[in-house]
RNA sequence: GCAGUCAUAGUAUAGCCUGGUUAGUAUUCGGGGUUUCCAACCCUGUGACGCGGGUUCGAAUCCCGCUGACUGCACCA
């Protein structure tokens, strides 16, 4: 389905809607999970616990959203992750100070150079106004972090325009403390903030958002060294080379050299089988190698997973190569050993990083699932049953007759086991095409039959085939159909 | 951030040009009835002019500002 039937299905249904709807000065870029967002999102967690944290073994922190200062110093952030920017006096129009500069003079500024080598080529140029002619204002930075207060002294500390920063801090303690071993990854689910420019397309471009990340730390020296990569070396991959999609399986893409290492390959597979249990098509999926402009000041090797949606490709994942940059750098900065032991090896450890965007994930999930049954005039959102925000929904087929009652019973048995939902009202086609447009995988019905054999219809959302089973049966029926896998 | 288009119930829309009724319709939703296994029907009810200011006897309608949405550009760790 496309973008803007997935807006409606989220609207109708609260999946996801704006912020502060009900006042007028609504910032763009703030979006709220409803009901049935926030049980989607905490099961893709669970799946991305299972497939990834629990799998590889790796340890699941919760760290601060405000950061000191000290932290995006040495992460870069406070130099790199803002845009000098120029605006005009006359007409206030605001330009890229370098973007400009090297479209009218043809002449390269660094981004991160000085404010001042800005304002002096404008001089010297002579450059005005595209607009208006005006004359610029001296060259400002415009930081996409968002600074915040600390106190009465009103210190200066910044909420995390990324999770993974926690993860560097902390490593050292939780390397220590948890008797790590490389190569060791530490997971973080969370939000972050950034003070986009253009916010846009709802959970696509958000101010505050939730990222899902991990950070591997290995011995860069070993980085074919690896068992546990023959768990994934049959598994294919899709990745773009030049323009055209390739599918190979892990082994072949290493021994081809297409990523550069087993280690790295290792994780893009296990983020392909992941992907695939959430019931995105992967047949529109890639992996995209970065080239050197569009790479992260961080990055060495980026690959970035990428989803083809009704928008245009979608970048889920960012993989990142990050070498040992984060970690020399907070050494560095703070004084703290960051180099541990690998065996009889003193090594500062490389990081990969997976960095998941978990709103845009959700996105296309749900545009990927939601189809329309024409023949059947219904809209059904066909998501995996272990993600579906309603599991199973509770029905009579008429309240009367002591059927109400009994169907009381049966979601009194269930509701603690299940994401239930208990429904009389109405006829039983519309209940029925309310619970397929939320994606409940299954729908129990009571009818007048139950009351004699104590059986009920449990219906199947997607083929809306129904079959009779004793109520004894229901759990164990339930647990398996909508067990992860 | 720039330019264009736009903003009316949960959702989708009419009305605006040419100011003046109880803001209409469809659907959804709540209550009741009837029927019973796929959005039927009947009765009944709730529900809206994005925010702020101006013009006017009177503003959903005209004007200004703000905010947001969409599309394109730019940006995108």
């Amino acid at each position: 389905m496309n973008y803007e039937s997935v807006m409606k299905l989220a609207l109708e249904r609260a999946f996801y809607f704006p912020s502060c709807e009900v006042y007028g000065d609504a910032q763009a870029g703030f979006w709220e999970y409803g009901p049935t967002g926030v049980s989607v999102k905490n099961k893709f967690l669970e799946l991305w616990r299972r497939e990834l944290v629990r799998r590889d073994r790796m340890l699941e922190i919760d760290g601060s959203q405000i950061m000191s200062k000290s932290v995006f110093e040495a992460s870069g952030h406070l130099g790199n992750f803002a845009d000098p920017i120029i605006k005009c006096k006359k007409c206030g129009l605001t330009f890229r100070a370098d973007k400009l500069i090297a479209e009218i003079t043809n002449v390269e500024i660094p981004e991160s150079a000085d404010l001042e080598d800005f304002d002096k080529m404008i001089q010297e140029k002579n450059i005005v106004c595209t607009k208006c002619k005006g004359e610029f204002d001296s060259a400002k930075k415009f930081n996409m972090m968002f600074r915040v207060g600390i106190g009465p002294e009103d210190e200066e500390a910044y909420l995390r325009p990324e999770t993974c920063q926690s993860i560097f801090v902390d490593f050292p303690r939780l390397f220590k403390t948890m008797r790590g071993k490389l190569p060791l990854g530490i997971a973080q689910v969370g939000k972050s903030f950034r003070n986009e420019i253009a916010p846009r397309q709802s959970l696509l471009r958000l101010r505050e958002f939730y990222q899902a990340e991990i950070e591997v730390f290995c011995n860069p020296g070993k980085l074919n060294e690896l068992d546990k990569f023959s768990e994934i070396e049959n598994t294919t991959i899709r990745i773009q080379i030049s323009d055209e999609i390739q599918v190979m399986t892990c082994k072949e893409a290493v021994d081809k050299g297409v990523i550069p290492n087993k280690f790295v390959a290792y994780y893009l597979g296990l983020l392909t089988e992941f992907y695939e249990k959430t019931g995105i098509d992967m047949s529109k999926s890639r992996f995209r190698k970065l080239g050197e402009k569009e790479k992260a000041f961080y990055a060495d090797v980026a690959f970035d997973f990428e989803v083809n949606t009704t928008i245009g490709w979608l970048e889920l994942v960012a993989c990142n190569y990050r070498t040992d940059y984060d970690l020399s750098s907070h050494a560095k900065k703070s004084k703290e050993k960051f180099e541990v032991m690998d065996n009889d090896e003193k090594v500062l450890p490389h990081v990969f990083e997976i960095s998941m965007g978990i709103d845009r994930s959700l996105y296309t999930i749900l545009e990927h699932s939601l189809k329309e049954d024409k023949e059947n005039e219904r809209m059904v959102l066909s998501i995996k049953p272990y993600l579906a925000p309603t599991h199973v929904g509770v029905l009579s087929l008429v309240k009367k007759d002591g059927l109400s009652e009994k169907t009381d019973e049966i979601y009194r048995l269930i509701r603690t086991k299940f994401d239930s939902f208990l429904d009389h009202s109405g006829a039983i086609g519309r209940r029925y095409r309310r619970l397929d447009e939320i994606g409940a995988p299954f729908a129990i019905t009571v009818d007048h039959q139950t009351k004699e054999d104590n059986t009920v219809t449990i219906r199947r959302r997607d083929d809306m085939a129904q079959n009779r089973v004793n109520i004894s049966e229901l759990e164990s029926i339930l647990a398996r159909e909508t067990a992860y896998p």
